[in-house]
DNA sequence: GCATAAACTATGCATCTGTATAATATGCGA
DNA sequence: TCGCATATTATACAGATGCATAGTTTATGC
């Protein structure tokens, strides 16, 4: 039997080893039996935690997004300039943890769900409002930081353009980890949004 | 009983059912019965057509992408200026039917799949070979008729961050058909893009 | 140390899965 | 119209799956 855990801990386990299982094995593999044995219980443990599989699901996706969005957010200060902010945050999506076969695999096994499962539409909805949101407000101080005042309208194509262009470049760099280095990622993402906001690229770039 | 079919049409049917059930309920919900009733046929048949499930799986997945090619390729033809034939694949790349939940919904339910099995992978790789080299083709004409003469070096980064972009606001796009529509999403695309690229917009954009 | 709640395992059940194969229906050439 | 290959259905089977529940172990407060 597996050693007794205090109930937070084992759930936690259980939560990260459902996202080994279908970063591994695809959102098909994931069953209950085989999300216990990544965690080393068994089966009819999950029940124990979690009301049903779509709720360990849930907590699963809750928990990818939430690390997602820590690992480019966490890099950010307040006390940097808001051009040191944006930098910070672009290079954050364009490196590890961020680019990686896994975090894509997991982002490309959760997305269907959210379409065909209202609870995990929910979860998307809540991050995605939260990442747009902060990314535009990164967008909005570079370029006031520049002279730039740009409109409602304009403001709200340029965040569209450099998310795109981020989120893109983002799938690029995971599918291909080989060929495309992160250097090389980086060197383009950044040389492409200070081409789209028109504001000067960073002198001495923080690699 | 289901009326009776010469062997081509009978299979084709079978693996627009495939496409049609993953897009609706995801790759979870695409089982051979589910896929049989989809096509209005009985599941044996389905082992009458294709050597096994993953035989069908693949052959979908090659329509899937042979029309995601085509839906942007056709659309281009060698008569054009390079710079219309480079407008016109980002058009297409932007509006439906690329741009849409359903092809989205396809392509995040088989990515994982390449990493989990060869044969899958193989499929990708071929078509994203096919895709990479065009449109580095298209971005080399576009930058040659404004007088650019690119280093190996800038046309590959060029062409990664275009791509990168469109890819993005392909997902975009397609996630939020309701609150962003297709003519800005074209608008945002054409004009990042000139700026990525550093020639002028087209005056008249065809829309 | 002992009772008791909480953590964990073991097992069973109805349903679904991919595959195999036997049985039946259909259209086409003669 | 009659054979006959082929298209299609029907059914069976072993294994997997989500869920339920009864049984067993462990920690912890008293």
């Amino acid at each position: 039997m597996a050693t007794r855990r205090t109930g937070n801990d084992r759930e936690s386990v259980l939560i990260d080893a459902t996202l080994t299982c279908i970063a591994r094995e695809g959102i098909s593999a994931a069953t209950v039996r085989n999300i216990a044995d990544y965690a080393g219980v068994t089966n009819g443990l999950i029940r124990f935690y979690f009301k049903s599989k779509d709720g360990i699901l849930q907590a699963a996706y809750r928990r990818f997004l939430e690390r997602l969005f820590e690992a480019a957010h966490g890099t950010i200060d307040s006390d940097m300039t808001a051009c040191e902010r944006l930098e910070r945050y672009l290079l954050a999506n364009l490196s590890p943890p961020i680019v990686t076969a896994d975090s894509l695999l997991l982002w490309a096994n959760f997305l269907p769900l959210t379409h065909y499962d209202d609870a995990m539409a929910d979860i998307r909805r809540h991050w995605y409002t939260r990442t747009t949101l902060a990314f535009r407000d990164l967008i909005h101080g570079a370029l006031e930081e520049h002279g730039h005042a740009p409109s409602d309208t304009e403001l709200h194509r340029l965040s569209v353009a450099v998310n795109g262009l981020i989120d893109g470049l983002w799938i690029e760099g995971s599918l291909s980890t080989e060929t495309l280095d992160i250097d090389e990622l980086q060197a383009i993402g950044l040389d492409a949004t200070s081409r789209l906001l028109d504001i000067p690229a960073s002198p001495s770039p923080a690699r």
